[in-house]
DNA sequence: ATGTCC
């Protein structure tokens, strides 16, 4: 059978050809995985390749399809930025909570049970959830929803929000500015969206901060397990993980505030293309850019950026809300931030020695120890900390990235990937196997029925997935997570429930 | 991902 797909040295990287005297799409997935890219997945990866000002790309080996472009690929550009390629939910990204809670502690389901009603006390789930559907809601005043969208983690911010300061240091990125390097032109841009009419409350926005929202976002208790090895185990004190404690991880992004930015701007970019008669890359729509230095790039920008903002407070309260929840069940609880890190955004880097806008769509910043952009930051010397979620019954990892990472753009995978369609999943799969299969490994949930759309079995096996970024040599594991309770949106969820 | 059709 043909394959599209041409081998290099490292049997895990290869090459997909789209052009005589193009440079060809870098596939990172060993075999198994390069035989299982969906048709759209490839087309998409091809369409985003030669769309205008398009130098690199790399599919990652969870790539599946996607809005336009791949869930699962790193886009950079030099003249042109693509929303497509950073997604509908701007800035969803994944953050992990190390707490001094030794694992015997929490054997005991009655335990895991009163911290899982403690934190759904605090941080709804589901669509259009906010703190008003919470009993310990917290009030954040529209005034301060412009100070997160404008500051992000700002020390006034975080101050504000009883987020500990420290924690900013631990973000990727604690704040976005607008397209001028200011956050001057990010305020005018808010002015201009509130008074336009596109958020008839935004004060409704404002009270999703501290909220999870649905699909794929879920918080996670985890028991850390630091791996062998020298390298490794200096790395986790570094990064500060605590062997055979639990852990927090989280997966949101910005909720209805970003999905609105987004949305806006594609519909405002698409407008423009049609009235022009331009052509979209592939004939997709949702392959819409603009160029850098126009108005609508500008405006991009700046939604992008608000929407971050908001990404990072919001990621950062439900933190504070979660060990809050934890202290409550357990007194005198201790926790820290290891790393807050997005998948779903444009950065400016440095791409050989041409700056670049990065667009990471389901896709990981990976810079290894001594990388520029770490200067300044905790992680200088080993790199920072890769989040990866896998599935509650497989496991997680925390990963952290090698030099050869240059090769994939400084970026891993996000997670496992989608293996089938939510539709497929709802169909093919049991409901009581599936919530069967979270019994059986003593994992308890807020979900009377999990989402079948959800279940483990509608994702990638995450161990070869693992296995594709580890022998390309782009990253190394540090810690395994290992569930002990995951928090989810379901219909049925015992939201706050005694 | 998303008040699941802005």
């Amino acid at each position: 059978m043909n394959t599209p797909f041409t081998a290099t040295t490292n049997h895990a990287i290869s090459h997909m050809n789209v052009g005589d005297g193009i440079e060809p799409i870098t596939v990172i997935g060993t075999e198994d995985i390069r035989n299982g890219f969906d048709p759209t997945c490839l087309e998409q990866a091809r369409n985003s390749r030669l769309a205008p000002g398009v130098s690199h790309l790399v599919l990652n080996p969870d790539a599946h399809g996607g809005y336009g472009a791949p869930i699962g690929c790193v886009l950079a550009s030099p003249t042109h930025i693509y929303p497509g390629p950073v997604g509908v939910d701007i800035k969803c990204s994944m953050s992990l909570l190390q707490m001094d809670i030794p694992e015997e502690e929490l054997r005991n389901k009655s335990v895991r049970r009163a911290i899982i009603n403690a934190i759904c006390e605090r941080t709804p789930t589901g669509a259009g959830k906010g703190q008003r559907s919470v009993r310990k809601s917290r009030r954040v005043s529209r005034a301060l929803g412009k100070q997160v969208a404008l500051e992000g983690a700002s020390f006034g911010v975080c101050d504000q929000l009883g987020i500990p300061p420290d924690w900013a240091t631990k973000c990727e990125d604690a704040f976005h500015v607008g397209f001028d390097g200011t956050a001057g032109t990010l305020g005018e841009r808010l002015d201009v969206l509130l008074a336009s009419g596109l958020f008839p409350t935004f004060e409704s926005k404002v009270e999703q901060l501290g909220s999870y929202g649905g699909g794929n976002h879920f918080g996670e208790c985890e028991i850390v397990r630091i791996a062998e090895g020298a390298r490794e185990q200096a790395v986790a004190e570094t990064f500060g993980l605590m062997d055979r404690r639990a852990a927090f991880l989280s997966h949101c992004g910005s909720r209805g505030f970003g999905f609105q930015l987004a949305n806006h701007q594609f519909n405002t970019l698409q407008t423009q293309f049609a009235a022009k008669g331009w052509a979209y890359p592939g004939n997709d729509k949702e392959l819409v850019y603009a160029e850098l230095g126009t108005n609508e790039a500008n405006d991009y920008i700046c939604d992008m950026s608000l929407g971050a903002n908001f990404a990072t407070v919001n990621h950062l309260l439900i933190n504070a809300l979660v060990l809050e929840a934890f202290q409550e069940v357990l007194p005198g609880t201790t926790g820290h931030l290891v790393y807050f890190i997005s998948h779903n955004i444009a950065r400016k880097e440095q791409v050989g020695n041409q700056e670049m806008w990065v667009h990471r769509k389901g896709a990981t910043r990976a810079f290894p120890a001594q990388h520029e952009g770490l200067l300044n930051t905790p992680f200088y010397e080993t790199g920072h900390p890769i989040l990866l979620p896998g599935n509650p019954q497989d496991g997680s990892a925390v990963m952290v990235a090698n030099p050869d990472a240059v090769q994939s753009l400084y970026s891993v995978n996000h997670g496992a990937g989608r293996a089938m369609g939510r539709r497929a999943a709802m169909r093919t799969l049991n409901q009581s196997d599936v919530d069967a299969s979270f019994d059986t490994k003593d994992i308890l949930t807020n979900c009377r029925t999990y989402p079948l759309d959800e279940a483990p079995a509608a994702y990638k096996d995450f161990s070869e997935v693992l296995r594709s970024v580890e022998e390309a040599g782009l990253a190394t594991q540090v810690a395994k997570l290992k569930a002990r309770f995951v928090i989810k949106d379901s219909d049925k969820s015992l939201r706050g429930a005694a």
